[in-house]
DNA sequence: GTCTTAACTTAGGAATACAATC
DNA sequence: GATTGTATTCCTAAGTTAAGAC
């Protein structure tokens, strides 16, 4: 025990010192300071000014950006302080982080926010894995908070006057200071944050239509965007860039051969620029036939930009706001943004709202599964000969499963869909799992306070287990998860308890995890009995509880089990990581059944929180986590008609986009020179969601992780260079996205969206909002208007499904092995990923499974070595005569080829495995590619769907493979 | 009209299962 | 058979968008 206070422990492979509590101290924390955010609260960005930015710093620079993916992320530091503010907090003011923090209570007001002053700042820590950290640290620095507002200022401004508030315009809310600031402009430097970065992004650039000419994109290289440049973009090339380009450059030299026109986009996807944009288009043919022209032609300065009306360039400098003001237009467009309302920033983001949802409809039936998955049971996908699919070796049993399976199958898209809200008739179901109860640890499993072994209580120990089973992980050296840890955990203690215990750092869990660890030894450690015995536990239980009844069909239910209590793992600085997720009862859920169904019986003498039978939602139970006090629901699998045919709808939206897509772009375009800043604004940010696949980018509380999408994009994020690396008018981009992972870019954009731009950011700092006058909801209004259905998040998809169309297209070819078919796909696939910037960390042991691979590699390059130098010898003597010896040479010569094709697989796998090491293919095939494409794409290339789609994909997409036929075209 | 909340989709990481190698 | 590497599944956080509440 004693010795229980200084215990190495592994972490992350190198080991540190254990603090009593058996904390690491690594010395890891970097965060708080950098870090910390004040968020003020408001959701209205409003910042006021009073917040402080937290940082400042510098930025920057980075490192290189190569490395990995942990690098990207950025899961922390960066913080900037936008202060969002609502004035509504006025009142509040707690601060959210005492911790209990609020959770969203419906009275909103309170809850939230308000608090903080910021001065509290969070720090948000870290980031999850320590080399994000690192990386992050430096970045960090730069970084800065984000305060979001603080209360005061938002206050005033909001209300009424906001623009009053002024002069600043823009400044509203977010404001922020500056840290960064300078740093991001000037800083240009590009990407590095921390060092790490990776992934670059992709981003495509369209170009323009007609060949135009759009600035970016330049295809220079393609090359270079791609695979390199999107994965590293930095160019760092290490990571992959060389190897990157081996396949993908090729490929993309190809496609570049035959879309000639159309520049692609840098980075990003390539393709996917490709996918946009076309070059056949006609030029934008819109409303305002000037615009078109634009083009080209516009991009040259002036010209364009200054419209004859409006904008001079010496106007183009005045903020529009106050512009309008001066001039006073008489017919202010329409709207016109009389000074009032232009200048003003949406201060007050709230949301709009609605649009017609496409209801589902439904239809189904029942069935069988398509021949196409027979005989699946691919796994690997080493494929050496082609299309062999093996459906050899299913056993009778499985085959059995398999039919049964198969006959279960609803044939929904068979049937009519229902247009009204209702989502379902009839529905019936067990009703949730709970965690397993507590249960002790043994006696002799204890937990040490200063250095003595201390009995707790139940629940203390429980909470204690909580964190006990994280200690190895990365979470417990962040002092924010430390921090609302034992905050929590003294919330759980008796008052006795809480007399002794009130020092984290006295705190050893040293021995229980331990434990723990030997418990989870003990588990992989079982006879193949006990495993199995275990697995037919689940089974049963996945049976009873796993499925459902609705409509007359037996579906699966995709989360049966309710979330078990433990520590919250907030993703990049979260400032709530480390609070007690406690556990959900009965009495906390409520379930939702048909009005006949069996109600199920919630356990043991417990009531359920409420039993309602609401056929318009498709949740069949529900309770508010107590963390972040939102509702969680138990919901179908994706397999399920329910879901299956929202999915079916997502994408048929999608192709709707398809047809309206050039007059959108050509009406973006041409209100790049609206006299409307928030037109402006709007036009701009729809092109970078277009161009670039960016998320809406909601508003976030304080209470939540610092990160953005295109809305919510700050000053920091976005650095503009008249030139850079030989291409003109670059945006970079550089901001933590969802789970905040770094989306990092360098994008060649038009000479007026760069001027745009620069407008949209004078006179602000960092933390200021980039588009003020913007939120999601006024461009989902306006897009709503565009098109029925049609929102931010429909672009990505559009985008992702077109470009993977058009990338098979261009890289399959139909005379190729099915090996060789499969490598275009996944290369497609790929293009989406990095479009999507679908990032993943490096996989655990990476860097040493390539180590031996290229130990592997050596070793075969020594026996090739050795191999040849016989075989010199072997053919010398053959050449004297001996039949014998030549037989000798002739061996000796294959074996020879042998090693060598061998040896070039080994490399083939070296550099496939490092170029995929931070790309995830599987978000976007899951989530954003019309199914329908990759059907068809096999059905006419023949090669087997399971090549493409492993059983749960088949099984979520059983309704393309009965759809789609070979000539699908999304 | 503004703000909160509900409902549902999208996301990466951990855990687990499985296959390839040693 | 043990070990290592990879793919799949599970889990739940973090987004988006519509609807509801004052």
């Amino acid at each position: 025990m004693t010795d229980a206070q200084n215990i190495h422990i592994q972490n992350g492979g190198r080991s540190e010192v254990v603090q009593s509590n058996g904390v690491t101290s690594n010395g890891h924390h970097h965060h708080h300071s950098s870090g910390s955010k004040h968020k003020s609260h408001s959701k209205d960005k409003h910042r006021d000014k009073d917040r402080e930015h937290k940082s400042s710093g510098s930025s920057s620079s980075s490192k290189d950006h190569k490395s990995s993916r942990d690098k990207d992320r950025h899961k922390s530091s960066s913080s900037s302080s936008k202060h969002r503010d609502k004035e509504r907090d006025s009142s509040s003011s707690s601060h959210r982080s005492s911790s209990s923090s609020s959770h969203k209570d419906k009275d909103g007001s309170s809850k939230h926010k308000s608090s903080s002053s910021s001065s509290s700042g969070h720090h948000k820590s870290s980031s999850k894995d320590k080399e994000r950290r690192d990386k992050d640290k430096d970045r960090s620095s730069s970084s800065s908070s984000r305060h979001k507002s603080s209360s005061s200022s938002r206050d005033k401004e909001r209300s009424s006057s906001h623009k009053s508030s002024s002069s600043s315009s823009s400044s509203k809310s977010k404001h922020s200071s500056s840290r960064h600031g300078g740093s991001s402009s000037t800083s240009k430097e590009p990407p590095s944050y921390d060092g790490v970065f990776v992934k670059p992004e992709p981003v495509s650039q369209p170009l323009i239509p007609g060949g135009l000419i759009e600035p970016f994109h330049v295809p220079e290289e393609f090359n270079s965007y791609n695979p390199n440049t999107a994965i590293n973009c930095n160019g760092n090339g290490n990571d992959g860039g060389a190897n990157y380009k081996n396949g993908y450059e090729d490929s993309i030299v190809e496609i570049k051969k035959e879309e000639s026109f159309n520049n692609l986009s840098q980075a990003s996807s390539c393709d996917y620029s490709l996918s946009q944009f076309r070059s056949d288009e006609p030029p934008f043919e819109v409303k305002h036939e000037q615009s078109y022209a634009e083009d080209d032609s516009t991009m040259n300065d002036n010209e364009q930009y200054e419209e004859p009306e409006e904008m001079d360039e010496d106007e183009e400098d005045v903020p529009l706001a106050m512009r309008k003001r001066k001039q006073e237009a008489p017919d202010q467009a329409h709207g016109g943004m009389d000074d009032d309302d232009d200048d003003i920033p949406l201060l007050a983001r709230k949301k709009p709202k609605k649009e017609s949802k496409e209801k589902k409809s439904k239809k189904r039936v029942k069935e069988e599964a398509d021949d196409m998955y027979a005989n699946v049971k691919p796994k690997k996908i080493k494929i050496k000969k082609e299309a062999e699919v093996k459906t050899e070796a299913v056993s009778p049993a499985k085959r059995q499963k398999i039919k049964e399976e198969e006959e279960e199958v609803w044939r929904w898209w068979e049937e009519e869909k229902r247009a009204d809200g209702v989502k379902w008739s009839t529905l019936e179901h067990k009703g949730p799992v709970f965690a397993p109860p507590y249960e002790r640890v043994p006696r002799n499993v204890r937990f040490y306070y200063d250095g003595k072994p201390l009995e707790l209580s139940e629940e203390t120990e429980e909470a204690a287990t909580f964190y006990a089973k994280m200690l190895n992980h990365d979470y417990c050296t962040k002092e924010v998860f430390n921090n609302n840890f034992f905050k929590d955990f003294r919330k759980s203690m008796t008052s006795k308890e809480k007399e002794i215990i009130k020092d984290f750092r006295k705190c050893n869990f040293q021995e229980m995890f331990n434990f723990f660890q030997a418990e989870s030894e003990k588990r992989k450690a079982a006879t193949k009995e006990e495993k199995l015995v275990k697995k037919n536990e689940n089974e049963a239980l996945m049976k009873e509880y796993g499925f459902c009844m609705i409509d007359g069909h037996k579906e699966k239910i995709g989360n049966f089990r309710l979330e078990p209590p433990g520590l919250f793992r907030g993703r990049g600085e979260h400032p709530k990581m480390g609070m007690i997720k406690r556990r959900i009862h009965a009495s906390d859920v409520s379930i939702n059944c048909g009005k006949d169904s069996k109600v199920p019986p919630p356990p043991g003498g417990s009531r359920w929180k409420e039993v309602r039978h609401d056929n318009t939602v498709t949740w069949l139970a529900s309770w508010i986590e107590n963390v972040q006090g939102q509702v969680k629901y138990i919901m179908l699998n994706p397999s399920s008609k329910l879901k299956g045919e929202k999915d079916h709808i997502k994408y048929e939206t999608a192709r709707r986009l398809d047809k309206v897509i050039d007059k959108i772009r050509a009406t973006y375009r041409d209100e790049w020179k609206s006299k409307e800043m928030r037109v402006r604004q709007r036009a701009v940010a729809l092109y970078f969601i277009d161009k670039l696949a960016l998320r809406a980018g909601n508003e976030k509380d304080e209470d939540q992780a610092d990160t953005v999408g295109c809305c919510s994009l700050r000053v920091e994020h976005v650095q503009l260079h008249k030139e850079l690396n030989g291409k003109e008018n670059v945006v970079v981009f550089d901001f933590p996205g969802k789970d905040s992972i770094r989306y990092y870019n360098e994008v060649e954009v038009e000479k007026r969206v760069f001027k745009n731009l620069e407008l949209f950011m004078e006179h602000k700092k960092d933390g200021d909002d980039l588009f003020d006058r913007l939120n999601t909801q006024v461009l989902n209004e306006h897009l709503k208007e565009l098109m029925d259905g049609l929102t931010a998040k429909v672009f990505r998809t559009y985008n992702a499904s077109k470009t993977l169309q058009s990338q098979l297209d261009l890289l399959t070819d139909p005379s190729a092995t099915v090996p060789e078919k499969l490598l275009a796909y996944n290369r497609a696939n790929r293009a989406v990923a990095i479009l999507c910037n679908h990032q993943r960390s490096v996989p655990k042991g990476h860097e040493k499974s390539m180590e031996n691979l290229k130990e592997k590699i050596k070793a075969k390059r020594d026996a090739i070595d050795d191999c040849e130098a016989e075989y010199h010898d072997f053919k010398k003597a053959a050449k004297r005569g001996s039949v014998k010896e030549k037989v000798n040479a002739d061996k000796k010569g294959k074996q020879l080829e042998r090693l060598k094709d061998q040896l070039k697989k080994l490399e083939l796998q070296e550099t496939d495995r490092d170029e995929n090491k931070t790309i995830a293919l599987g978000t976007s095939k899951l989530n954003y590619l019309d199914p329908r494409i990759s059907v068809a794409w096999c059905k006419k290339n023949g090669v087997p769907i399971e090549k493409i789609f492993n059983k749960t994909q088949r099984t979520k997409f059983l309704w393309a493979v009965h759809m789609a036929d070979e000539d699908y075209r999304f």
